[in-house]
DNA sequence: AAATTAGCCCTTTTT
DNA sequence: GGGCTAATTT
């Protein structure tokens, strides 16, 4: 008991112990949102909640996978029981119990396929129609369920004995709503936590109602600040309604920021307050070291930018040139107070990440470029599999398939999976037992996609540093047109801009660069650009302004002239 | 059927 | 500028 509670501020301690009835713990950046949440299910074990009671779910692999690390220590039976996972994950496992043990989950080439044979046959009339379809889903317009083109692809899963992603979710809802067999195992779970729930859809917010309806106990983590897929349908004002949705709710604020430095915290709060729809709240920095100023450097032209890039992780490397030829030579790396993965390197866009990629192939310094690269990788190991399939002996195929397949990933919480497949498709051909078991497998898309272990520098757009923390961040392209974004026009568009750059200036701890170049390439064509009007809502205080341009001497020396 | 050319549009992205 | 696709040529 006394140890549940070790080492968590008085907030953070509220929000584990507020076990009765709903809850809304509003985390702001690096406030200790994944440690209190652990501490909760622990309380609540404690308590005496049984581990099949508690459901946590989360959106994206990672954020499930980091939770069951860190818990399951803790927890007899490695955890066996508590699920934490995401939405689609705990429908899937609805549905596999309750629905309909063989469907096959399809994927969005197939989809198109489908859509395809549906409209005029051109791939952009098929992506628009699916997008349409999806968008129904996840808005969860019942009313558009309706339309023809809708129903003529429902008709075609239906025959093919398929669900898409987004079924895994309807589906599962549908089974608990209509099926008192499911209803009833539903109604053991007694909590259920959400995170990230300013980024909820309507379908997902249906999901939890119909969840809720059986328990009564809700637990929602967020920060609106840090919404930033309202583009892809998540709606903030799930949050906004939070107290006026669940009756009797509480809010409660984590309000110590352990992550950042003073000046970074500080900066990011003035910058954030821009921001018309939000909910106040309180976020203070732990720290009370003097802390260096963010520093914003303009520079000439993006090469230029890269290489300021590099020239700073080398300047606090210690170390010179050519990292990866140096392996004997320990001086420079042994002296220093950074690791490679001490650095990030985040943009708006995927196109720059090109420039300041070969940047770093110049240097010869580490870098992991993050981004989906699963899609490459699986017609890869799609057509290595396919390899296999002549083999006589077909549990020994089979097998080969699982350990070929999950061996790319490798993740610790997928062999339960892959043993439960082995037994599940072992009498089925081998044909079958493989289009199924890729597909089980697209559900772990991303959850490789950043490798915290690895000792390199990370690049990757605002969108994919969500979560992550680093002691210097390098935020590039820090311009009008990219940040925010030149698509970005309504005042609710240019929010979400704003709080993406929030989200990115909150991952650095220690030292935060914002990179402003006067020229850039824009769809092939130099442009002339601005520097963010972001950079004029952080109070000058906390900037240190640095002009580095090649021009620079040519530009002051007329000006000098003219004091004469 | 393969090879070439002309036209098009350009975010962010999980499952 | 370049990746993708549809249209046109060979």
């Amino acid at each position: 008991m006394l140890s549940i509670l070790d080492g968590l501020n008085d907030n953070q301690k509220e929000a584990v112990t507020h076990i009765k009835g709903p809850l809304l713990i509003i985390a702001g950046p690096g406030t200790g949102k994944t440690l209190t949440i652990i501490r909760r299910i622990l309380y609540l074990i404690h308590t005496g909640i049984k581990l099949h009671e508690i459901v946590g779910l989360t959106f994206t692999n990672r954020a499930g996978q980091e939770m069951r690390e860190r818990i399951d220590p803790y927890l007899e039976k490695n955890g066996e029981g508590l699920f934490l996972g995401t939405f689609h994950m705990f429908g899937l496992n609805i549905l596999r119990k309750y629905y309909n043990r063989d469907f096959r989950l399809i994927e969005r080439k197939e989809q198109i396929e489908i859509l395809r044979s549906l409209t005029d046959g051109t791939l952009k009339k098929a992506q628009e129609q699916l997008n349409y379809i999806s968008k129904i889903k996840n808005l969860y317009e019942t009313s558009s369920m309706k339309d023809s083109i809708f129903l003529k692809y429902e008709e075609i899963l239906k025959n093919k004995n398929a669900l898409d992603i987004d079924d895994l979710i309807i589906k599962a809802m549908e089974l608990i709503r209509t099926c008192d067999k499911v209803r009833t195992d539903i109604s053991r779970l007694r909590h259920i936590l959400i995170d990230e729930y300013q980024d909820i859809n309507p379908l997902q917010y249906e999901f939890i109602r119909s969840l809720y309806s059986l328990t009564e106990n809700i637990c929602a983590v967020g920060d609106l600040d840090q919404a930033i897929y309202t583009f892809r349908g998540a709606d903030i004002e799930h949050f906004l309604n939070f107290e006026k949705d669940f009756k009797g709710a509480k809010t409660l604020f984590l309000k110590d920021n352990y992550r950042s430095s003073k000046v970074i915290v500080h900066a990011s709060q003035f910058l954030i307050k821009h921001n018309k729809k939000r909910v106040e709240h309180p976020l203070e920095p732990i720290s009370l070291e003097c802390s260096n100023k963010i520093r914003v450097i303009t520079v000439n032209n993006e090469y230029e930018e890269a290489k300021i890039v590099v020239k700073e992780i080398e300047n606090r490397m210690g170390a010179t040139t050519h990292y990866s030829l140096a392996q004997n030579d320990f001086r420079g790396l042994w002296d220093s107070n950074y690791r490679f993965s001490d650095f990030a390197v985040l943009f708006r866009t995927n196109n720059q990440a090109d420039i300041i990629r070969d940047a770093f192939i110049d240097s010869g310094i580490p870098y992991q470029l993050i981004k989906d690269v699963f899609y490459e990788e699986i017609n890869e190991i799609e057509d290595r599999l396919k390899t296999y399939i002549n083999e006589p002996d077909r549990e020994k195929t089979l097998s080969h398939i699982l350990d070929y397949a999950f061996g790319v990933t490798a993740k610790e919480e997928l062999l339960g999976i892959k043993r439960n497949l082995f037994l599940a498709y072992r009498n089925f051909p081998v044909e079958i037992a493989l289009k199924k078991i890729l597909d089980e497998l697209y559900l772990f898309k991303s959850a490789d996609a950043f490798n915290i272990n690895v000792n390199a520098v990370s690049l990757m757009t605002i969108h994919m540093s969500k979560g992550l923390e680093f002691k210097v961040v390098f935020i590039t392209g820090f311009e009008e047109g990219l940040i925010p974004y030149s698509l970005a026009r309504g005042e609710k568009d240019i929010e979400e801009e704003r709080r993406l750059f929030y989200v990115g200036m909150t991952r650095a701890k220690d030292e935060l660069f914002l990179l402003c170049s006067e020229k850039r390439h824009i769809h092939g064509t130099e442009k002339e650009t601005k520097k963010s009007r972001f950079f004029y809502e952080i109070p000058e205080k906390f900037l240190e302004s640095t002009y580095i341009s090649k021009k620079d001497k040519q530009k002051k020396k007329p000006k000098q002239q003219s004091l004469f």
